[in-house]
RNA sequence: GGCGCUGUACCCAAGUGGUAAGGGAGAGGUCUGCAAAACCUUUAUUCAGCGGUUCGAAUCCGCUCGGCGCCUCCA
């Protein structure tokens, strides 16, 4: 059984294997090699950002999950037109404004529980790799100069096109494609370097002054950080055109080589329907949802929660529809926790994990469907939760059970979420003996009240057979 | 105009040829001092619509209608 995958190249499911060399075992197989395209810091990412990137780290979870090791890169776009404008509007160095918004960012993928990658290249910092591939490109002769920017020739360059389908197009009438300011022989040309500006950063290169074109840094780094042909790109759908087009061109017309054997791209968040954008002013950013009130675990859970090739529309609703998914699995564990029981008379739980195992992994192999994959884990709650009312489970079996469910979680990521130590925990807890005492007075009323109390805090109390115990509303 | 994604219950969402997973919400029941949690039962003769292929289709083909995206910076 192998993970099957959907490249956009082939615009088909495909098996998956790394190094394009079938082995035995997937433990003889080398890193599979990763690389993502990363935010450009210019202001803060939104959680259609979020999307793709927590996609990224399913896709690398899962693979781990299934025994492979990974190499994975994602980069920081630090220089280009928007991050300039916005250094210079605040009257700071690019360096200054980038770094800023760059520790943000991987503030927020930490909250979102979101798994540190091998390498954070930034454009900045692989300028020299960009020359590098600009030399080549220039040998081969497939660029021009023009007024001091490079450009890529697409005349030179047959099979331009190929994955975005866009070979053949036709131009929309009114296409803005004179939308760039500089001189190119065709419309279609992409900039590998552009020739400096007025009050613009630039660097010295033995092509004249200037500052990288968009393409070129994935490109570079790639090369930089794999040195060959790599096994998966992975991007959000409107990166197919014309930035990973654009990556193929130059770095196959530059080395020869096949650059990326799969293509994974995400399709997009949409909020009221339409695309979340920046530029069109309706998204959210992680702070937005946090000042609301919202956690990032059931935003990374709404967000992973369905198949990445079809868009999702975001709402409010669905982050609550999430916490109580969530919730659902915290009283399973609460449950668990709760068993006391010694002795074994149920022997079915071994087999009730490896079914679980199994079908999760069916389902996840299948272009990773996570959705199917959380049936298959509900379906599994339902039934421990089953086995915990007819008090079937001992001790022994409820520790398995979690351990799996761990297991699970390390693709997932949503569930062990770092919680903080409860400071009340002390008070609450003699409440919770007080309560209790109460009770058996059968004062109710002193019973009531104190866990109304805690519960305008957002505590919640539980009588169970064997005592009370509380949590906290998520 | 070209290239794609998509339309499954009140909401979210799997299923891509064998007779509709799962989550949320709703209803009834069990348990409980009352709750909460959990469990049990229940909620689509039907998958945008209409044709076709097939013993059999939500799944394949055709047409129609609707939503979204890319073709310009964009995850």
């Amino acid at each position: 059984m192998a993970i099957k995958i959907y490249n956009t190249m082939s615009r088909k499911l495909e098996e998956f294997i790394p190094g394009g060399e079938p082995k035995e075992q997937i433990t003889d197989y080398p890193p599979v090699t990763i690389y993502s395209c990363g935010p450009t810091v210019y202001s803060f990412a939104h959680i259609g950002n979020f999307r793709t990137f927590i996609f990224n780290d399913l896709l690398r979870r899962y693979l781990k999950f299934r025994g492979y090791s990974v190499d994975h890169a994602m980069n920081i776009t630090d220089v280009d037109d928007k991050t300039i404008k916005g250094a210079l509007a605040e009257g700071i160095t690019l360096k200054e404004y980038t770094d800023k918004y760059t520790k943000i960012f991987f503030e927020d993928l930490k909250k979102l529980n979101i798994e540190p990658v091998e390498h954070n290249p930034r454009a900045t910092e692989s300028i020299e790799e960009m020359i590098d591939i600009i030399k080549k490109i220039d040998e081969k002769g497939i660029m021009y100069n023009s007024e001091g920017s490079l450009y890529f020739d697409i005349s030179k360059f047959p099979q331009y096109g190929r994955l975005s389908n866009l070979d053949k197009r036709e131009i929309k009438a009114g296409a803005r494609y004179d939308a760039d300011e500089y001189n190119k022989e065709d419309v279609r040309d992409f900039a590998l370097w552009k020739a400096p500006k007025e009050n613009e950063p630039f660097w010295e290169t033995p092509y004249g002054p200037g500052r990288p074109g968009w393409h070129i840094e994935c490109s570079a780094m790639i090369r930089k950080i794999f040195g060959k042909t790599i096994d998966i790109h992975t991007g959000g759908v409107d990166l197919i055109f014309p930035h990973h087009e654009n990556e193929i061109a130059q770095s196959e017309a530059a080395y020869g080589e096949k650059f990326v054997r799969y293509w994974l791209h995400v399709e997009h968040l949409l909020v009221d329907g339409a695309k979340m954008s920046k530029s069109a002013g309706n998204f959210y950013t992680l702070r937005d949802l946090l000042n609301m009130g919202y956690s990032p675990r059931p935003i990374r859970y709404l967000l992973i929660s369905a198949h990445y090739r079809k868009q999702l529309n975001f709402t409010l609703e669905g982050i609550k529809h999430s916490e109580q998914a969530l919730e659902r699995i915290d009283n399973l564990i609460v449950r668990l926790r709760d068993i006391k029981k010694e002795e074994h008379n149920f022997n079915e739980c071994d087999n009730l994990i490896a079914k679980l195992y199994f079908d999760f992994t069916e389902a996840m192999d299948n272009d990773l469907n996570i959705s199917g994959a959380l049936g298959v884990f509900f379906e599994f709650v339902s039934k421990v939760n089953t086995l915990i009312s007819e008090e079937k489970l001992s001790k022994n079996d409820a520790e398995k059970i979690i351990a799996a469910i761990n297991k699970l979680d390390s693709v997932f990521g949503f569930i062990n979420f770092e919680s903080e130590e409860d400071v009340d925990a002390e008070r609450i807890e003699a409440l919770v003996q007080e309560r209790i005492q109460a009770k058996k007075d059968k004062n109710f009323k002193r019973a009531d009240e104190i866990r109304d109390m805690l519960k305008e805090e957002g505590i919640i109390l539980e009588d169970t057979k064997d005592g009370t115990r509380w949590k906290r509303k998520k």
